[in-house]
DNA sequence: CCTTCCAATATTGTCGACAATATATGGATA
DNA sequence: TATCCATATATTGTCGACAATATTGGAAGG
């Protein structure tokens, strides 16, 4: 997307918020980096008040770290966050599979199925590994997390984690699980939703994120990700 | 604690952060009230700048709503949004517990003994039963919660989650769990983390939780919570 | 009597300026 | 040369005022 696109929200503050995740996630602001307030409202065209609103809310969201009276930095990336982040997404997203089990519809689980065929297809016919890595992965997990229903769940997975999540990914492109290893337990995950069978629903889609934070950790451990960039020589 | 003690902070907006969540948690602010930014910045002889940064942050620890243009209100309690988050706690305080098993001191174990052994004894020489019902049962769960050494599943637990069970407390504070039965499930979930089993651990822990959310629910039933204080006739 | 529209009022969103605090600069001293 | 301290600079925290949006109240019309 342009950087200089237009969007348009009911507050300063909320686009602020948006173009700042964005800004973050996609590395235009570097890891460890502090942030200017001036810099960053002059850059904005907006006035000190609503871009302080919106760091407030980055820091809820675990993007940034505030210090009073010394200012905000961009979270740096390291090894024990992810596999915090990983470890819990494992408690969360086994109680969604759990959750769905029970809830889920029909017509919820045929949709799954479909999504599930098109990413066969895109691996049998895309030979681009490295597009095809990501591709669909996110759907799914997030189609599960909403079957759960369970909003509380909802929210702290895809507002708090998942920010995280595309952050690390940036860092990760290279090495990442074999796609068709990770449909195939998306597969077996949904199979077990399907058949009302919660306990192994749970349990296997725990076992499918904890196989993928292994792998992350070893890609990270590799490329030793971080470097801290401080923004300063 | 009196209502016009001054609470030393470095920020203002923090100060404001702790006072609205103890108001809100106390019931002085009441359930779904408009929160109305000119009063309480008169009220607590502030501008309205670091007060919206401290709503903000309410907004983010789920304790009241903002609309734009609109305002912020307390949020409304209802069974639902309960049973989600205890839900939720099942989940990652099972995890902890799992966590705590593989983590934990010997040290710790032991000081855990022996503040149940302090609970029980509360119990046997306190005759005043709701007093001693909650007595210990926080200090139990955040202990474990903090042995899990996860940073991202203890801020969840402790900022998002715990801030809304409090309130919940309020309005439950009659039929809750049997003080000795919790201590009971209490030892037996200790007993599983010092054997360093966690599957046990966590389990007991999930259903330790399971239980009081069941209670909660029946409680809130009869008590017929929901009823929306608009906070204007 | 109820509904619809419009004006008056109040509340929220945004801004620029000032105060308080931290960081950077540079000189004096060991 | 390195260290410490004082001053100067820059950044963050806070404030009061203005603009934009919602809410309220009443008048007009059915």
């Amino acid at each position: 997307m342009d950087k200089v696109t237009q969007i348009k929200s009911a507050t300063l503050s909320d686009d602020l918020t948006q173009r700042l995740t964005a800004e973050i996630v996609e590395g235009v602001l570097p890891l460890g980096s502090k942030i200017s307030e001036p810099e960053l409202a002059k850059r904005y065209g907006v006035s000190r008040g609503p871009l302080r609103e919106a760091l407030v809310k980055l820091e809820a969201l675990g993007l940034i770290t505030r210090t009073a009276n010394v200012g905000a930095r961009v979270i740096d990336l390291n090894i024990d966050d992810l596999l915090d982040t990983y470890t819990l997404r494992e408690a969360m997203e086994g109680m969604a599979a759990r959750l769905a089990s029970e809830l889920i519809s029909e017509q919820e689980v045929t949709e799954l199925y479909k999504l599930l065929d098109e990413h066969q297809a895109h691996l049998d016919s895309n030979h681009d590994e490295h597009y095809a890595n990501q591709y669909g992965n996110e759907d799914f997990h997030l189609r599960i997390i909403h079957a759960s229903q369970n909003k509380k769940l909802i929210r702290v997975l895809t507002q708090d984690l998942y920010a995280t999540i595309r952050m690390y990914r940036r860092y990760t492109a290279d090495s990442r699980p074999d796609p068709r290893q990770a449909l195939r337990e998306h597969k077996a995950i949904l199979d077990a939703i399907a058949n009302r069978e919660g306990d192994l629903a749970e349990l296997l889609m725990r076992r499918h994120i904890s196989r993928a934070a292994n792998l992350l950790k070893k890609a990270m451990l590799q490329n030793s990700i971080s470097q801290g960039n401080t923004g300063k020589p």
